[in-house]
RNA sequence: GCCAAUGUAGCUCAGUUGGCCAGAGCAGCUGAUUUGUAAUCAGCUGGUCGGGGGUUCGAAUCCCUCCAUUGGCUCCA
């Protein structure tokens, strides 16, 4: 016998080599129905696994990430086996579960997959699914393994079994197909009971875009039907959030295919949004300490190829400008640095001078792939919120902490509360990759580490992301649809000071170079402002919305006292606008709730003869009727609240 | 840039075995109505069917090409 210890501790016996599964079934059979896999002793394998020795157990069913995580892998052996039934000779890459889904690449030779026939693997995986096929785990030596698979012509598993350690490889077997797979795998296939094929994109072979192009067919599976109708409705209510139709919607932003592809125009309430998104940092940054800078959208060949961007970005960006004098050559501004780092420079610095923090809304161009273009959050031309601190390697932790604080604050401020960050440090494999000194960069590296555990962030470390130039510490929020975007960045450099010989006079009067840090806590004007829209379906706070309430009079009888009311809220700096249209007021109601206006004052005989308005809130209906001044002070209350430091 | 798909009015969408002057709803305009908490009624305007080329007696519809957009891949200062 063997003592199997359950997550809340209890302990029971059980015989040698009995399976996750048995051990579900003792407890009750619905649990064996749900079981996916087990992890044992922390390690994750298939219920149907004998268990030899005394473990510590987890049941992994579909709540939990292990669970899903075996379930969606499972669900891309069956489509690989639909491919495999469907068109004879494919060969297989990599087929691994996701976020929300799986997905496999595959080489399907000449056949070129169009999306009409995804319906066919959907309904052959419905087919395969419901013939109950058990998914055997076979373990076999290294050249047993190369042999197997190229036999079968399968080149990419080849290739992948030739990179693993020798030692044995694991097979799984279900119905007819075989594939190289660490696993684990569901008992059987019956358990995926709801299947969308969803997607096709071509996918290079081990994201290496010299090789070969593969298909990627991506799918989502579940237990139960329902599921997946859930599923589908929340895909809907997602297109409703994306920024792209939200912003046509509310009139914030265009495209032109005249003015060229990923450059947007601001039409004016999302210019007046931005402008105001702007403000907010501003004064934030002023109270920093930081100064305003403004430099211009174009600058010298030279000044890109001293700062290095040149060699390393110069050919797939916006060609240079050339002038009537031969010999001339400026480039579209693709960042602010160099600039800034010129504005350092324009006089000696003295160790006293520092931190210098200059900060700049500065527009910058990047030629950015035109297959990568996607409404404001990818663009050619964007404004970046560019600061940058030239200071002292002993003052880097405190600066950082600042700047970790302005993020903080904006994201509390705009309810971002579901954001992850990530700090990007050395690849210790690579050491010669990075400029600066090895002190410099462990300094640094502890700087962010310590600070930003002691602001009580739980950031992924990642060795190997930081750029060349110095370590970073990003945050990224999803979209509406579950991309990550990169938004805030803060990062430090080594690079720039070296190849613009910045300085300043230390207390020793020796010249010293400074460290300089680039941060952005938007990210960029464009980008922010969509991840905006999505997380607030285009709901804003009131303090940022370009419209606070609109005057709906219930006829042109009230016209002018609606006018007054429209003057008084306008003149106390409320955003007012007035609905005067030959239109009833449950029309009026609905337009301007599409609108997503967050007050509507309504006003007819009663309103004029009590000298009040009757106000009906955004998603909240009516409030009930008060005088003018009295919503004049609730509006000045709630944004007073909404920016508040605490 | 690569793979796949899409492109008809400001918006959402009908319209292909190739065939009368290309349709609807919303928006816009005009008029009637003077309205009480999510759509009042009527009339009118509006499209070089993404651009170009081709096949055909005839193309929104079939073919080629370019552009843009969408979902991925690669890239991302």
């Amino acid at each position: 016998m063997i003592k199997i210890t359950f997550p809340d501790s209890r302990v029971k016996e059980y015989p040698v080599g009995t399976t996750g599964l048995e051990i579900a079934q003792s407890l009750s059979p619905q649990l064996a129905k749900e079981v996916l896999a087990i992890s044992v002793n922390g390690e994750i394998r298939d219920a149907t696994r004998a268990i030899t020795e005394n473990s510590a157990i987890r049941l992994h069913k579909w709540d939990d990430a292990e669970g899903k995580h075996a379930f969606w892998h499972s669900s891309a052996h069956l489509m690989a086996e639909a491919i495999e039934n469907l068109y004879p000779g494919t060969k297989f890459g990599i087929g691994p579960a996701i976020e929300n889904g799986f997905y496999y690449d595959v080489d399907l030779g000449e056949k070129v997959l169009s999306e009409t026939e995804l319906v066919d693997i959907e309904s052959k995986m419905i087919e395969l699914a419901a013939r109950k096929s058990i998914f055997n785990r076979e373990e076999i030596s290294k050249p047993e393994a190369l042999d197997l698979f190229s036999k079968k012509g399968d080149e990419y598993k080849v290739e992948l079994i030739s990179d693993l350690e020798d030692g044995t490889i694991t097979l799984y077997k279900h119905g007819s197909f075989t594939d190289l797979c660490r696993g684990p795998h569901l008992p059987d296939t019956s358990l995926i009971k709801a299947i969308k094929v969803t997607s096709l994109a071509g996918a290079y072979w081990r994201g290496d875009e010299k090789r070969k192009q593969l298909t990627r067919i991506y799918g989502i599976t579940f237990p139960k039907k329902s599921m997946l109708d859930e599923y589908m409705i929340l895909l809907e209510e997602a297109k409703k959030r994306d920024h792209r139709k939200v912003g046509r919607d509310l009139e914030l932003f265009t495209f032109s295919q005249r003015v060229g592809s990923g450059l947007p125009l601001w039409l004016p309430k999302g210019a007046a949004l931005r402008e105001r998104l702007e403000n907010f940092l501003k004064k934030i940054q002023k109270e920093y300490g930081y100064e305003g800078v403004i430099t211009p959208h174009i600058g010298q060949k030279e000044l890109y190829v001293t700062s290095g961007h040149y060699a390393k970005y110069g050919k797939d960006s916006f060609q240079p400008i050339t002038t009537p004098v031969e010999g001339e050559e400026f480039l579209l501004k693709p960042m602010n640095c160099p600039h800034h780092c010129e504005i350092y420079k324009y006089k000696p610095r003295s160790y006293k001078d520092l931190p210098v923090r200059l900060a700049e809304f500065g527009t910058v161009y990047r030629y950015e792939q035109s297959g990568e273009l996607h409404g404001l959050t990818r663009v050619r031309g964007f404004t970046q919120d560019d600061a940058h601190i030239f200071c002292r390697p002993d003052q880097i932790k405190e600066e950082f902490s600042k700047v970790i604080d302005i993020v903080l604050y904006i994201f509390k401020t705009l309810d971002f509360k579901d954001f992850t960050t990530q700090i990007s440090l050395r690849d210790p494999n690579n050491p010669d990759k990075y400029i600066g000194s090895d002190e410099n960069w462990n300094k640094a590296e502890q700087a962010i580490i310590e600070v930003t555990s002691e602001k009580g962030l739980t950031a992924v470390v990642v060795p190997g992301e930081a750029a060349f130039y110095g370590p970073k510490l990003d945050f990224m929020v999803k979209d509406a649809i579950g991309r990550k975007w990169q938004l805030g960045t803060i990062q430090v450099d080594y690079n720039l000071p070296e190849r613009f010989e910045l300085e300043y006079i230390g207390q020793d009067n020796q010249k010293h170079r400074p460290v300089m840090i680039h941060r952005a806590p938007f990210g960029s004007m464009e980008r922010f402002v969509a991840v905006l829209i999505e997380h607030t379906a285009g709901k804003f706070p009131i303090w940022l919305t370009p419209d606070q309430a609109i005057v709906l009079p219930i006829s042109e009888k009230y016209q002018n006292y609606a006018e007054g009311v429209l003057k008084l809220l306008n003149n106390s700096d409320i955003r007012t606008l007035i609905d005067d249209r030959n239109e009833k007021i449950g029309k009026k109601i609905r337009d301007n709730e599409l609108k997503r206006i967050p007050y509507l004052l309504i006003v007819g005989e009663k309103e004029e003869t009590e000298g009040t308005i009757s106000v009906r809130k955004q998603g909240q209906g009516d409030l009930g009727s008060m005088k003018p001044e009295d919503f004049i002070n609730l509006i000045r209350k709630e944004v007073d609240e909404a920016l508040s430091r605490d």
